[in-house]
DNA sequence: GCCAACGTTGGC
DNA sequence: GCCAACGTTGGC
């Protein structure tokens, strides 16, 4: 199977690159959406490239890289009365959320802003740079992942 | 903080 | 199954 890639977003006041870097790896729980959801139950690997994405930033942009260090697991989150991401609709015996655990990679010397992305030819297609997507986990291709990383260390 | 765009819910 | 109302996301 060929090299499969993501776009991970969160926002910079739960979880940034920087705590990624000093914590190694992280579970990505608390995903309520059911796309990303069959994403990370479905579809991820372990190796598989994640571009780590600041939403709701200055800039939003991409601001290193990830890599997937377990697929898709129950998101035991859900189960747990009083939590933020109490969903009392999954339970263990049919989990309705998955999550998947990221280790850190890289962190680019500085942002690359989502304006930046949307005018680098190639990108055209990245889901984030439509307008109005707000899905929080994304496939991207091997091709759309390499120039990203390119415009992370030409940054800086 | 504003608000447009989106996904989900629930009445019918 | 439609669709209006609602809550959330996320750029700005």
């Amino acid at each position: 199977m060929s090299r499969r890639c993501w776009l991970m977003k969160c926002e910079p006041d739960a979880y940034t690159i920087a705590d990624l870097a000093r914590d190694g790896r992280t579970s990505w729980e608390g995903v309520r959406n059911y796309q990303a959801r069959n994403f990370m139950r479905d579809q991820m690997q372990v190796g598989d490239g994640v571009l780590f994405y600041a939403s709701n930033a200055s800039p939003s942009g991409v601001t290193g890289l990830a890599e997937i260090v377990r697929p898709g697991y129950p998101d035991h989150s859900a189960f747990v009365p009083g939590h933020d991401y109490y969903d009392p609709g999954s339970t263990r015996d049919s989990p309705t959320w998955f999550m998947v655990d990221i280790g850190f990679v890289e962190r680019f010397p500085s942002t690359v802003p989502l304006d930046v992305l949307k005018r680098t030819a190639g990108l055209e297609d990245m889901m984030v740079t439509r307008k109005g997507s707000r899905l929080s986990v994304q496939p991207v291709t091997p091709a759309e992942y390499d120039i990203v990383v390119a415009l992370g260390r030409a940054a800086g």
